[in-house]
Parts: structure tokens; C-alpha cells; sequence
DNA sequence: CTAACTCCCTGATAGC
DNA sequence: TGCTATCAGGGAGTTA
């Protein structure tokens, strides 16, 4: 579910409430998710420590504690994170909670399971190792034209892929890969390699227009997304192609194509993306 | 090495 | 109505 914007907006929204709280208990479901849970390690080093930053770095939220432990979220597919008094009934699929101290709880509910909740203790060396394996973020400059040209040099994989490969660029998922193909003119099929100069900066300026414009929206709601309070977003209303097989192009009026690349499905109109 | 495939899990929806 | 099949926005591990 949540790509780039969505986890931006949720941090954005969570981030006035927990900057300067103290955590004061980790309550835990007992589900494992992508993987085990280390609920010992979470409740040592969370448990009576104080939040000092809260950022986003790809799809993960990183929360730093003034002992520099860190505290990692990734959502998932299904991924929600909201804040609720701690007498509230928990609802299903709630998997954890950490209760500050001001009565509020932050919840993480997660249906489906594939996210993640991480702690990495201070000082932990695989915390920067564990960074530096992310691609760049797209609005930092060393996301740029010159740097997927020569990831890509003598690649023959799907554009597409190339976008969804998290180590070549940090954050876009399959909605947004489609979209900034469709506002780039680039058929998502062509191969890598074979993109030029020119193209490579059309794919630079609308990720970043695209991804811009996602955050402003509150992000892209399809079915689950809700943002931190419980709202969804309101990006699928700007979509262009992702999810309108069949529909008209709303530049040209081709229909809409629909195509599966490394098992997922991508939108395109063979008018604009030639 | 690259890149596609498979799987983790639940729930919504489509089709019979 | 009720069953089964298919699909879903992520990512890691496996396979070719």
C-alpha cells in the first residue's frame, strides 16, 4: 500500500504528537510480521526513553530516541499507524502499541503482516549499514539523470523495474512507477539501457512533480491507505493511468493498456508513452 | 552478476 | 447464497 508519499504524509501527521513524548509502555499482539518481533529489545530500549525525531527515509519511519536507539516501521502493504487513547478498544490486526505519556497510544495495524517494526539499539553499526543500502531519495540531488543512466547502462530490464528497484531509487512503488512513466512519455517496457539522456531527466522531473503532488493530496487511497489520524488520500483522483485499464487516456482518449511486468501489473497509454 | 519468480498473509471482489 | 479463484500498493530469499 503505502509507497513514498503515503509514509510521508503519516510522518508528517505523526510527528508533532510524538516529538518530545515519552514512551512508556510496548504493548505486543503476538503476530509475527515480515519477521519476529523483538519485543524484549523494543521494550528495553523504548520503554521510559523520550522521542526526539521522527523521519522517513524510502517506505520505512525512523523514530530516534535520546538514548539514539531507533525505533524502524515499515507498513507493509496494509500498514497503519495512528494514535488513540490508551483506554480505546483495540481493533483487529492492531499488532502493537506504544503508549506515551500523555495517555495516547500509537497503534500499528497491519492485516495482511509483510511490514516490519525494527529497533535498532544506539550506536547500532547496522543502522548506517542498513541506510546506506537504500537507493537515493528522489528529491535529494543525487537522484538525477546522470545517476539512473548509469545504473542502467547495458541493462535490458523494464524501465518500470528499474523504478521499483529500491536501490536505485528510494520510495516509488508500483502506482507511482506507472504514473511518472505516463507523465515522462516513456513506454514502461522499454529497456533500460536504451533510455537517453533527455528521457532519464524527464523521469527525474516527474517523479519529483508526481511524488509532490501525491504528498499534497494526502496520498493515494485505492482501498486500505488512511493517513495517521484516519483519513484517506486523495491522489487517486489524479492518477492518470494506474488502475483505468480500458478507460481513455485523459491526454490523448486511447484506451488505457494494462500489462504485467515481474508479476505486476502496469498502466500505460500507447498514444502518449511511445 | 542480473532479473524474474515465489512466498509471506488476509481480505475484497469476481465468477460460477 | 455460497463456494472458489484471483488479485492487491512490498520486499526478501531463491532460482535460472
Amino acid at each position: 500500500m503505502p509507497e513514498l508519499p503515503e509514509v510521508e504524509v503519516i510522518r508528517r501527521g505523526l510527528e508533532p504528537h510524538l516529538a518530545g513524548r515519552r514512551i512508556v509502555e510496548v504493548r505486543f499482539g503476538g503476530h509475527r510480521l515480515r519477521k519476529p518481533v523483538r519485543i524484549k529489545a523494543l521494550r528495553q530500549w523504548l520503554c521510559n526513553a523520550r522521542i526526539e525525531t521522527v523521519e522517513r527515509r524510502a517506505k520505512y519511519l525512523l523514530i530516534t530516541m535520546d538514548n539514539r536507539a531507533c525505533l524502524v516501521i515499515h507498513l507493509g502493504m496494509t500498514g497503519r499507524l495512528g494514535l488513540f487513547p490508551f483506554a480505546d478498544h483495540l481493533l483487529r490486526h492492531d499488532h502493537l502499541g506504544w503508549k506515551l505519556d500523555n495517555g495516547l497510544e500509537m497503534r500499528f495495524n497491519e492485516t495482511r503482516r509483510f511490514g516490519a517494526v525494527e529497533i535498532f539499539p544506539p550506536d547500532d553499526p547496522a543502522l548506517p549499514l542498513f541506510l546506506a543500502s537504500l537507493g537515493p531519495e528522489p528529491f535529494a540531488p543525487e537522484f538525477s539523470a546522470a545517476h539512473l543512466a548509469r545504473l542502467a547502462s547495458g541493462s535490458r530490464r523494464p524501465v518500470k523495474n528499474l523504478l521499483l528497484d529500491g536501490r536505485v531509487v528510494a520510495g516509488i512503488g508500483n502506482i507511482y512507477a506507472s504514473e511518472i512513466l505516463f507523465d515522462a512519455a516513456i513506454r514502461p517496457e522499454r529497456p533500460a539501457g536504451e533510455i537517453t539522456a533527455p528521457e532519464w531527466r524527464r523521469v527525474v522531473e516527474a517523479t519529483r512533480l508526481i511524488l509532490q503532488r501525491a504528498i499534497a493530496a494526502g496520498g493515494t487511497t485505492i482501498r486500505d491507505f488512511v493517513d495517521s489520524s484516519g483519513r484517506p488520500g486523495y491522489f487517486k483522483l489524479q492518477l492518470a493511468v494506474y488502475g483505468r485499464g480500458g478507460q481513455p487516456c485523459p491526454r490523448c482518449d486511447r484506451a488505457i493498456e494494462k500489462i504485467v511486468q515481474a508479476g505486476r501489473a502496469t498502466y500505460f497509454c500507447p498514444g502518449c508513452q511511445g
